[in-house]
DNA sequence: AGCACGCCGACT
DNA sequence: GTCGGCGTGCTC
């Protein structure tokens, strides 16, 4: 149905199940019920039912709850089975879930070994999760009583219809009704049975219907197309080729190269061919300005889906994907579920970046959703990134996915020239060395900018006592507490916890000293050094909102603030054109993790903060502090060396079987108690090694327990189980069977256990 | 996850 | 005698 429907009732009437209606054959319908179970239920339908629409149906034991549930499959003749439940009621006339979307959910279901319930539950926007049929948002219709029937007249076109009575008491005074407010105040009616009475009541001219529509955003379109260099046109010519077929690219180019001018005139020619374009980035609230640019580009059709927006907002866009009055979605990880009705182009932003991976329930990676969403739409995706994955890189070699190219930046700007500055020869104060404090004041004298990049917020990251060994640290987590001076508190920056700051070390009485700088510490030593300069720092206490980015990211683009002290924030996507020095200072916390993903994380850190150094006409510049010059993933990513980088990653990565050259899944497991979570670890060990004899999966090593890195966390201990294999198929199997042991295991109640399958982060 | 059922301790 | 603890089992 659509929105020019001739029925006054428009598209927004809802479907009726009518429960004995004639003629039509009682079907076994397969539902995915939102319950933590990886199963699908079956229940009695009237007849068929689309797959991909929302149902209502009985749940749990006499049928004491009933939940909102999503069809997968009619199959005909279910009678000789009578212990099948009824649906209750079909929500939706048209699916919400068209069928590559269902085919998506199911796909990924299979592939996370999530219960397919709550996949399909996070796919549905909150306001469709209750029992509510799909309306326009856009679209408010009300209803009002008339005023030219006079008492007796209203009591006879009434007399033989209690319903329509009952429904009408509700316009007490002349204010308007919406269909939802009338469902609330009739408890007993469905939304349709109150829709057909309203219709009745609408012919006997006892009330009146009142629409207003609303029209998409007006905005003005004032951009133009820049010039493309070589490379920028290959790149967008090879994708347009591809429009109206499943190809993945990746768009590799450096800082600066001007990947996002490649986004905007793909999404040009693909909205002037009438399709629609998913953008998805890894953190709207840091990039106003490239909503702003699409905006500027492509007018109101650019929407944006992020969990910053109200469930209402949210809805509106999705109901605008779904409706394909919007031209281009752009929005973070969870937007890989949104609708689309000419599906035409994915584009994925900065496409290495982790928090496209979902870390807690359903742990999904939207950037592989995406591409499998783009091969089953059977359209093309664009993974562009400075830094790409050492997956998708992987993916270029076996032919996967083809690699564009944009190897210089545009207009004049040059890449950055790179000098250390070696902490075993030279002495810092509060973290900076004599020599990067004077290259910053050289910048700052010739009136330009400098960012100082330091990945770490507060003041200091420990305190400590200066004569015994005492520590502050958090008693929830194995961590240490940061000293923040602005507060004068003490914060954990893994659980949030704040504490007072002791005057002298509870254990001896001595002094305290802080040690380790951040950025707090860091603006005061600058402060002191260059009393002159203006100083703004920029990482998440003081980035506190929407409003706040904006003030300070236009102060420093207006040229009033001459040094910026940051986290990593900064190096997410803005662009800084007076910035002529950044200086690192104290990249080695990332060489001495755990994890195997920790050098491929530094390198993108480092790549990206380097290239806010030296935009236009300014040349640019990257100073370094660091113990380790030697340090081989030090050298290679800072001599903008990416190829090297990838070779000595992806070597390292084979000999050790690590992704992606074999495949992993890891169980966690987390306790009120410290040796619970291990234990119960040690139980799935047991089972999962159990099937993995019996079936006889050789390829799949599963490892010994072992406690989280960080084991203890908010007050939870932590632990984890690696299993490893060369193919996937093995491993896969193996899970299936694993997990739905692992759901009637009755010692699974006193943990919490999560399996996270393609692990980004071992903590 | 919810929710019901069931079997044990401390209360009006 | 009952209220309610949470251990266990089930959900089409």
């Amino acid at each position: 149905m659509t929105s020019t429907s001739p029925d006054p009732f428009g598209p927004d009437n809802p479907a009726v199940y009518e429960k004995d209606s004639p003629g039509e054959q009682a079907h076994r319908i397969q539902i995915a019920v939102p319950v933590p179970l990886r199963q699908v239920f079956d229940y009695l339908g009237p007849g068929p039912v689309a797959p991909g629409s929302r149902v209502l149906v009985p749940f749990g034991m006499k049928s004491s709850r009933s939940v909102v549930g999503v069809v997968l499959s009619s199959r005909p003749g279910a009678d000789e089975n009578i212990r099948l439940k009824a649906i209750e009621r079909i929500l939706d006339d048209v699916p919400v879930f068209t069928d590559s979307m269902t085919g998506l959910l199911l796909w990924a279901a299979n592939y996370y070994h999530h219960p397919v319930g709550e996949v399909f539950q996070t796919a549905i926007p909150v306001k469709l999760r209750s029992a509510v049929g799909i309306e326009n948002p856009l679209r408010e219709i009300r209803y009002r009583r008339t005023t030219h029937l006079s008492m007796p007249e209203i009591g006879k076109l009434l007399e033989r219809a209690p319903k329509q009575r009952q429904l009408f008491r509700q316009f007490s005074d002349s204010s308007e009704y919406s269909l939802a407010q009338l469902t609330d105040a009739m408890a007993t009616a469905t939304s349709a049975g109150i829709h057909r009475t309203l219709k009745s009541l609408l012919e006997k001219g006892m009330i009146e219907r009142h629409e207003r529509r609303d029209r998409p955003d007006e905005y003005p379109v004032t951009g133009f197309q820049e010039r493309l260099t070589d490379e920028q046109r290959t790149a967008v010519d090879s994708v347009i080729e591809s429009f109206g077929q499943y190809r993945s690219f990746v768009l590799h180019g450096i800082t600066g190269s001007g990947k996002t001018e490649v986004y905007l005139q793909l999404a040009q020619q693909c909205s002037k061919s009438g399709h629609q374009v998913m953008v998805l980035i890894p953190e709207i609230a840091l990039t106003p300005q490239l909503l702003e640019r699409f905006r500027s580009r492509l007018g109101g059709g650019v929407t944006v889906i992020h969990s910053g927006l109200s469930a209402q907002q949210r809805y509106t866009s999705w109901w605008r994907a779904r409706e394909g009055t919007a031209t281009v979605i752009i929005g973070t990880r969870s937007a890989v579920f949104t609708p689309m009705k000419q599906p035409g182009l994915i584009i994925i932003d900065e496409e290495h970046d982790h928090s496209y991976k979902q870390q807690d329930g359903f742990r999904y990676h939207a950037r592989d959703l995406a591409i499998k969403r783009a091969s089953m739409e059977n359209i093309p995706i664009l993974l562009g990134s400075a830094t790409p994955s050492m997956e998708s890189i992987h993916n270029v070699e076996k032919g996967k996915h083809r690699l564009l190219k944009l190897s210089q930046r545009t207009g004049r700007a040059r890449l950055p020239g790179i000098e250390w500055i070696d902490l075993q020869k030279h002495r810092q104060n509060g973290g900076l060395t004599p020599q990067l404090l004077e290259a910053a004041r050289t910048e700052i004298d010739n009136g330009c900018q400098v960012i100082l990049y330091i990945n770490r917020r507060g003041y200091a990251a420990v305190a400590g006592c200066t004569r015994c060994d005492w520590k502050a640290r958090c008693d929830r987590c194995d961590a240490w507490l940061t000293f923040h001076r602005k507060t004068n508190t003490l914060r954990c920056h893994h659980c949030g916890r704040i504490a007072r700051p002791e005057s002298h070390c509870p254990e001896c009485g001595h002094a305290l000293f802080y040690h380790g700088a951040g950025t707090q510490r860091l603006e005061e030593v600058l402060k002191r050094q260059l009393p002159d300069a203006r100083i703004v720092r920029f990482d998440s206490d003081e980035v506190t909102s929407r409003s706040r980015l904006e003030e300070i990211l236009s102060g420093i683009q207006q040229g009033d603030m001459d040094i910026v002290v940051g986290t990593q924030l900064i190096s997410k996507g803005h662009d800084f054109p007076r910035v002529t020095l950044v200086g690192i200072v104290d990249p080695d916390q990332g060489l001495y993790s755990t994890d195997f993903r920790a050098p491929e994380y530094l390198f993108q850190q480092l790549v990206q903060v380097a290239g806010r150094a030296g935009r236009d006409q300014l040349p640019g510049k990257v100073v370094i502090q660091t113990a380790h010059p030697e340090n081989p993933y030090l050298k290679l990513a800072l001599g903008h060396d990416y190829s090297g980088f990838h070779q000595l990653c992806l070597q390292q990565r084979k000999a050790a079987g690590f992704p992606p050259f074999g495949f992993m899944a890891l169980w966690r497991a987390e306790s009120a108690s410290p040796g619970a979570a291990i234990q119960f670890l040690r139980h799935i060990r047991q089972i999962g090694s159990n099937i993995r004899e019996n079936r006889n999966y050789r390829e799949v090593e599963i490892l010994d327990p072992v406690s989280s890195p960080m084991e203890k966390l908010a007050g939870r201990y932590r632990a984890q189980l690696l299993v490893k294999s060369n193919l996937r198929k093995p491993l896969h199997d193996l899970l299936s069977s694993w997990t739905s042991e692992m759901e009637t295991s009755t010692q699974a109640r006193k943990v919490r256990w999560s399996l996270d399958v393609d692990p980004t982060e071992m903590y």
